[in-house]
DNA sequence: ATAAAAGGGATCAAATTGGTCCTAAAGGTG
DNA sequence: CACCTTTAGGACCAATTTGATCCCTTTTAT
């Protein structure tokens, strides 16, 4: 339950790359793919999700690729995971301010405490901290 | 994203209507469907895991049906959450010990800090608390 | 025996996931 | 301008998961 999906992880691989590279530096969709180990035609669309979002810039033609849009350091995991995987939403009654059945609005408050706690783990770790970690050898 | 299914819902409603009933009662799912606004067959299929799981112990022919086989305090959101949906696990990098690539491996410490913090409160709801919860109305 | 119930397998449609492919648009370069 | 490079965006597609339904079997009380 609650599964990250390949797009997710996709889109978390492929902006720590970005954040590993010199600031400044233009990345194409293919090194990005190759690097990270990615199909590129998927990796891309991820990359156009982020470049709507804000989170990286985008440039077209001969020396065009993708940069970070924001320090490294300013860009949290959950705006990564958001932006390809939509709301952290534990489940569908905390859309509305109502539930529409007596039953499950009992659970009501404990799907929020969940969302609000993994909104929280997930915004205090930024792309920059995670291209800076060691790889794991464990 | 992380989203219950319906399944996990339908688990929800028809375990809390269970302890709802005189501690003893024997419900039929066609009741407990019934009840719970649950397609009284996908519902059989939940009880059918919650029995094997032993929340809830099952009895054949006439005057058969289900009771609670714990008390309801005992019985914990997580317990029934996971009995439909497998176990609480936001990423597929917290089965194994090791990720086979060097990159999400770095996130893997975020992923089980989530899973321990859902774990933990899933684990703090027992279904009698939500049985015993008033009807939301706002 | 018979009726009443759950158990369990097979099956199925719809939605989601995980992609691919193609054309268009934008930006450099000779 | 013509041409090449690179992202943008839409259409499309296969595999998997979700959300069921159906049917037959087994168990049990009367």
């Amino acid at each position: 339950m609650m599964e990250l999906t390949r797009k997710g992880e996709y889109a978390i691989r492929g902006i720590i790359y970005l954040a590993q590279q010199p600031p400044g530096r233009v990345s194409l969709i293919s090194e990005i793919a190759a690097a990270a180990e990615v199909p590129q035609t998927f990796l891309a669309k991820i990359f156009q999700s982020f470049a709507k979002l804000g989170l990286v810039t985008s440039s077209r033609g001969t020396g065009g690729g993708f940069v970070l849009a924001r320090p490294a350091s300013t860009i949290t995991l959950r705006e990564v995971v958001e932006a390809v995987e939509g709301p952290i939403l534990p489940n569908r009654c905390l859309l509305g301010s109502a539930c529409d059945r007596g039953g499950p609005c009992r659970v009501h408050a404990v799907w929020k405490q969940v969302q609000t706690e993994v909104v929280s783990i997930l915004d205090a770790v930024t792309i920059d901290t995670l291209a800076r970690s060691p790889d794991c050898k464990s």
